[in-house]
DNA sequence: GCTTTTCCTGACCGTATGGTCAAGAAAAGA
DNA sequence: TCTTTTCTTGACCATACGGTCAGGAAAAGC
């Protein structure tokens, strides 16, 4: 009577609304907080009628974990692409890289992500701890063993990873100010360039 | 008939009132950003009546664009303290523990700008124009000195400056997730000695 | 003391917002 | 086709929230 039908496969209808849904909700979550954002507001952006969004998705709320979990791995999936095998210095280069690339990219999934961990995390904090604590362990682990195996310079692995998601989701996050700061300047090329010598610097012994 | 008096100079009981309420408002503007902050929460916050709230501000905004302006010159204060008749690498290692050490002990403040960045500064972008951008510019200038004159390695002075913010602000911007990562192991030592690593290794020539 | 100004509040208002519901329209199944 | 299920919506509701106002309490000025 309430959701649809929970138990059967999703409808071709279901799923084209729902992804309008989670469009519209990316939408306007990033861009307004989870407070600010209102459900007015994703039906209009993704052409629904208000009641209509409320046969899909039993609230507010849950349009929005549904988006956060949804988010997560491929957020999270370039940490995972760090290839154990690979050499140091250029695994996590390239990370640096397809992180600063995703910021470019998808500014709003940055964001909202941005906007929900500022606020205390109220909404993913248990997801933090299940989804991103196992891999940031396994991946600091990775780091370290690089480092004692002396391919890395000496440092704490868990800083380092921490220096690599704010110097690059900085550019996401952070737009309305470096926009300001650099008036009409290419910012991603400098960004790049910048964060190459930084990490060079940094890792190599 | 409105405001306190807008011409006299503000009483004793003016004076605490109007701290009692900013105290406030910087306590739940910064928890729950713009949106998600109350005139009643602020009121309850400050152990005051809501409309004696807005007996001393004409409304939620002002309150809002208030705090900004007040804590904008202290928030900006490290910077303006870069001396440049300094040691260069000094100077700027300085620089970055004064405001490691900020968002330790200001995280308040860090998250009440880092909100308002994230939805696009509409409520002091005028202000970044007019205030940041000019200390921004002098300082990048400066940098861009040193570094012609050998005192330190070459790079983008604006990225330089934008990933101090970033790496120092997260800490407390992001605390909801560091803390998750990081679990009872103490951040800000380990925090502080990353950065100098970091910036030791990067700056110097 | 008295008067004036400042300070404070309970009660109230208009609007925004998350959410409900009954009933109709459109698909899907037979 | 007819029937059943899924999908859609206008109208509505309860609450939250920013803000107002008339009038009383407390300071300040004299």
């Amino acid at each position: 009577m309430n959701n649809p039908s929970p138990i059967r496969k999703p409808s071709r209808i279901q799923k084209r609304n729902r992804k309008l849904i989670l469009d519209a909700a990316l939408e306007v979550f990033s861009a307004h907080g989870y407070r600010g954002a209102t459900l007015d507001l994703i039906a209009a952006e993704a052409g629904l009628s208000k009641p209509n969004i409320l046969y899909y998705f039993t609230g507010k709320e849950e349009i929005h974990i549904t988006l956060l979990n949804g988010l997560m791995d491929t957020w999270l999936a370039p940490m995972r692409e760090i290839d154990p095998a690979g050499d140091p210095l250029e695994e996590i280069l390239r990370y640096v890289h397809r992180k600063l690339e995703m910021s470019r990219e998808f500014p709003r999934e940055s964001r909202l992500f941005a906007n929900e961990i500022i606020q205390g995390a109220p909404r993913i904090g248990s997801h933090l701890k299940a989804g991103l604590k196992p891999l940031v362990d396994e991946t600091a682990a990775l780091f370290e063993g690089w480092m004692a195996a002396g391919k890395l310079a000496q440092m704490d692995a868990r800083h380092l990873i921490f220096s690599i998601w704010a110097t690059t989701q900085h550019y996401a996050d952070f737009d309305a100010q470096v926009q300001v700061l650099m008036q009409d300047q290419p910012v991603h090329e400098g960004a790049d360039a910048f964060l190459d010598t930084l990490y060079r610097r940094l890792l190599t012994i």
